[in-house]
DNA sequence: AAAAAATAGATAAATTTATATCGAATGGCA
DNA sequence: TGCCATTCGATATAAATTTATCTATTTTTT
C-alpha cells in the first residue's frame, strides 16, 4: 500500500512547533541557491537529532525524500508552507492595543505567516479611529457586529490580566473559536474553544529556577 | 521518615511554569483577606485538575497542608516566592532595543519577579546613551567588559534573527548562563548553557493548525 | 558491482504528564 | 464527645510524548 502523505495524518504539536523553524531554515537555503537538502543537514544546522528532523520532514512532505540527496527544497518548502497555513490566510482580531498589542499589530512577520490582523479594538476612546500601521482601532461596542459580520475565528487578548477573562468571554460569544492569549492569566473556556497561552513570566520562572539549579551544583 | 520539604526536591517543567499563575492567583486571594487556601479550591478557579495542584503545591511548600484547612497563605506565598526566585533578584541584560526589546525592558512585572533587567545594548548609535524608562541604552562594544565586571549571568535577545547568533556567541563567551531568546530562531550554544526559546511563529502555527483542524472535522 | 548516504518504517525505551485511589489527619458541628 | 465531610500525602496507574534503535530500501558515486 502506498505510504500516506499529507494526508489526515497526526503531527505531534512538538513537532509542529518545530515545522516554522524548518521553514525559515530551508527557505535561507532555497535563497543561496540550494537544490536539495537532507534531514540530516538541516539537524546538523538547527542542533536537533536527525532522527526527528527526518521524521518530523517525512510527516509532512508530500512526496518521499530521495536517498542520498534529500528533499527537494521547492517542494518541501511548499508543503510546510502548506501544512502550517501560510497559504490559506486566517484573519484575526485584536483586543487590547497597548504597548504589546501595537507591537502584535504592526509585526508583518505575521502576516507572512498567514495570520492577517485585520483590526485592533480598544475601550480607550482616544485611540477610537486612529490607525496603528495601517490597522484601525475600534471601541469595544463594535466587537460582536464585526466579528459576526466578517466570521472571523481567531482572537488575540492584549489586555491587561484583570479584563482578560470578560474579553475572552465576550469573544467566545460572538462565534471566536481560537484565541491567542498574552494576558497573564489562564481563561476559562467552554469545551471545543482552542487556547494558546503566551505566557512570559512562567518562562522565565523555568529559565530562572534551572540557572538558580545549575549555579547551585556547581557552586 | 518525614517527608522532604523543599529542598533537593525535582519539579517538572510543567509544574514550574503552572507556579507563578498560582502565585497570582493566591496572591489575589491574599489581598482579600484570605487567610487559608486550598488546592481544590485553586484548582477550581484556575480550571485544572485538583490532584495536579495539591501535587504542585505539596512539592513546592515548606510545611504541610492542614487537612480540611488547606495551606497558610502567607507561608505559601513565601515558599512559592522563594522557590521561583522572586526573592532573589536575578540580573539581567538585553540586547536590541526595539520595539519588543523596549517593551520587555520597560515592563514592571518583570522585577516584581525577581528579575531586574539592568541595562540595554543596542548597534545602533542614536541610541547610545538614551534612556527607555529609567534603563540606559550602551552601545554593543561594552557589553564585554559591562558582564565581566557586574558578573551578571541572564541575557535576553531581542534582535533580529539573523543576528541573533552573533549575539548569542558573545553572551556566552562573556559569561552569560542563561539566555531568553525572542529571535526566530534556535541558538547554537555549548553545553551547559541554558536557553528559553520565546517562539511567537512556533506557537501560532500550533494555533491555526489545531483551528484548521477543529474547523474540517466540524464541516 | 560495491560502497556510501540518506530515507522509511517499525518498534522499543525513556521521559513526562495527568489522573485515580487509598488511608490518615483535621476541624466543624451535632 | 464523637461523627463526618474535607483535604492532604503517597503511591500506583494510565496516557501521551519524545527519543532512540534497528532494519531494509533506494539512489548516487566510484
Amino acid at each position: 500500500m502506498a505510504t500516506q502523505h499529507n494526508t489526515s495524518l497526526v503531527v505531534q504539536k512538538s513537532t509542529l512547533s518545530r515545522l516554522p523553524l524548518y521553514y525559515s531554515h530551508i527557505r535561507k537555503m532555497q535563497q543561496q541557491g540550494e537544490k536539495y537538502v537532507s534531514a540530516a543537514a538541516v539537524a546538523q544546522s538547527l542542533n536537533l537529532n536527525p532522527v526527528l528532523v527526518r521524521k518530523d520532514l517525512s510527516g509532512v512532505s508530500s512526496v518521499e525524500g530521495k536517498p542520498r540527496a534529500g528533499f527537494e527544497i521547492d517542494t518541501l518548502l511548499n508543503d510546510l508552507s502548506e501544512f502550517l497555513g501560510y497559504n490559506n490566510v486566517d484573519e484575526a482580531i485584536l483586543v487590547g492595543v497597548g504597548s504589546l498589542g501595537r507591537l502584535i499589530l504592526t509585526n508583518k512577520e505575521f502576516s507572512s505567516m498567514g495570520l492577517n490582523i485585520t483590526v485592533g479594538f480598544d475601550k480607550d476612546p482616544d485611540l477610537h479611529g486612529l490607525q496603528v500601521g495601517d490597522k484601525f482601532i475600534l471601541p469595544m461596542e463594535k466587537m460582536e457586529s464585526y466579528i459576526k459580520r466578517t466570521g472571523v475565528k481567531i482572537g488575540i487578548i492584549t489586555v491587561p490580566a484583570d479584563q482578560a477573562q470578560a474579553v475572552c468571554d465576550q469573544m467566545v460569544e460572538c462565534g471566536i473559536l481560537a484565541i491567542w492569549n498574552f494576558a497573564f492569566t489562564l481563561l476559562n473556556v467552554p469545551q471545543g474553544i482552542l487556547v494558546k497561552n503566551e505566557n512570559l513570566p512562567s518562562s522565565l520562572a523555568v529559565l530562572s529556577q534551572q540557572l538558580a539549579k545549575k549555579l547551585n551544583s556547581n557552586k
